[in-house]
DNA sequence: CCGTATCCGAGCAGATACTG
DNA sequence: CAGTATCTGCTCGGATACGG
């Protein structure tokens, strides 16, 4: 799904033709980009990754989640076929929840971002405290 | 950097230990998923994955954004320093940006995530229709 | 040509209170 | 236990106008 750049720059191997093509495709796949941006989505599916877990379980193992924002994130992932979610019809209530085969996949896809992440952190922190350094010496006081 | 599940679990291969552990490590993870997030981030540096630009040939090759949004996403990527920028004092001006090398590595690494959610597009649209029917049935008109 | 400054609306996200 | 409802601030992002 991506072709080879055909122009003279070696940098890089590859140039993604979902991104250059700009049909239907491109706008749905910004909607993966969008989920995978949102602020709990990748944290909820590492967790539902590690095994399955109940509603408040989910809470406490995520700290700084709020109800509106744990509930909201997990219908949209259940919407998307990410998770499963299983009501026993007990009381008290318990629902479960677990990662679909496809949440497996989109996992192990986004882990790989996050191993970039963790291996150039120093990079780009000291990018960031140069550019920064520079900004105060251009516009000091 | 991603542990093995050490449970039952057979469904995944791969347990992000980054986001088990929720130290300093892991809110840093976070900003690189906000940038990925961010609406035009990786559409510019998929731009420039193809070749350098100026400004203006940027502005064109990518239909509806802004000239704020795109300084902005620019101005972000060349701090943490994914993006070079290069001003020639010419008249009239001429401003060259272009990919590091390290912008390079996150184009390859964000590219397996678009060319996920191209393979998949289907699964999730299809998981969206059933969805969206089974609300309906159970909050009619 | 390459931006910055300002204004504004829409949606994200937190806190809190209430319900089956 | 597992949510829903409501209120509210905040940030993102678009439009427009102006500056170097």
């Amino acid at each position: 799904m991506a072709a080879r750049s055909s122009d003279g720059d070696t940098r890089r191997e590859w140039v993604p033709a979902v991104l250059a093509a700009r049909d239907d495709t491109t706008c749905r796949v910004r909607e993966v980009l969008d989920r995978v941006g949102e602020k709990w989505a990748v944290t909820v599916i590492a967790e539902l990754g590690r095994k399955p877990r109940r509603y408040n379980e989910l809470r406490r193992a995520i700290p700084g989640v709020s109800q509106r924002m744990l509930t909201a994130t997990l219908r949209g992932l259940e919407r998307d076929g990410l998770v499963r979610r299983t009501v026993h019809p007990v009381v008290p209530p318990r629902v479960d929840y677990e990662l679909t085969p496809l949440g497996g996949t989109l996992l192990n896809t986004v882990s790989a971002l996050l191993d970039w992440a963790v291996e150039h952190i120093d990079d780009v922190d000291g990018a960031r405290a140069e550019y920064d350094g520079r900004q105060e010496v251009a516009a000091p006081g």
